[in-house]
DNA sequence: ACGTTCAAGTTGTACTATACAACCAGAATC
DNA sequence: GATTCTGGTTGTATAGTACAACTTGAACGT
């Protein structure tokens, strides 16, 4: 087995463990917001209005799934969907006011964490960190994790 | 903000989008095991013997939660449960055959598609993101992972 | 222009993973 | 010997997810 192997197989147990401990801690630290709607509202902030379909196809998940995420978050009036003039089938998304709120709230209680965990990385360190991770996600939106 | 600032974010984010995705596909692509079910029994391999109890807190798990995933890997005779000879409340959990093997295929697989997607990356930089995974990661077990 | 097919979203149903609380049984302690 | 601690199970509830069936509106093809 080359050093890339060992590489390799040290990444896939390493981020399949943080995935496991995020989705299982996800909840219990931050109960505002779980996981996936917080990404979704980030989402919804990065590229204000979207399609419920553009979510579902971005990040991989169910049109059905979506429905049911967006129907909670507009429920908790942190979004409102706003009909499209062009077409009458598709409902825009917005974050609203209260919705951009507990976005930036949840991402400062989360960022929070995250710093204190990478509190003592030297700043190259984070800096190269970063740029691995954002090759390695890279390209795979809308695609499965492995 | 500082660069180390904007590198911490974009860890936080990628680490948040990956585990997401992870877990919404893990089901999908190795529908044999589950991301728990892997991991336990990948460690339930490392150190062949352990008690529920032990999972439980090295996962941050709650008891129940593994008593549940024990006795369905059980049932599904992955691992069998041995009573300990000097507590009668333990159960020593070990991997049978068809569990090995089970899990050695996931891995197969998974490894395979980590891989692919980690193709054209160069070896040197492989390492180092295996590095920066593994510091990441140390230190945590049994703890939340922001 | 009308029927067929395509696209966006919703709803019914089912399953997995999870936690918390209540519990039981055995061990340890005082 | 009673109390407390520990390992584990069971009851119950919840979130997140998918798949399938459906509705409504848009687009397309003769």
């Amino acid at each position: 087995m080359t050093a890339a192997d060992t590489a390799v197989e040290t990444i896939q147990r390493e981020m399949t463990s943080f995935a496991r401990r995020a989705r299982a801690s996800a909840g219990r630290m931050h109960p505002e917001l779980s996981l996936v709607s917080y990404t979704l509202l980030g989402h919804l902030e990065e590229r204000g209005g979207c399609r419920a379909t553009d979510l579902a196809s971005h990040y991989a998940l169910d049109k059905s799934t979506v429905s049911r995420q967006v129907g909670a978050l507009e429920r908790a009036g942190l979004i409102e969907r706003r009909l499209s003039p062009e077409d009458a089938r598709v409902q825009v998304l917005h974050l609203t006011e209260a919705g951009e709120e507990i976005l930036a709230q949840v991402t400062r209680s989360r960022r929070a964490a995250f710093r204190e965990r990478l509190a003592d990385w030297p700043e190259d360190d984070l800096v190269r960190f970063a740029a691995y991770l954002e090759r390695y996600n890279a390209g795979s939106a809308g695609q499965a994790a492995g």
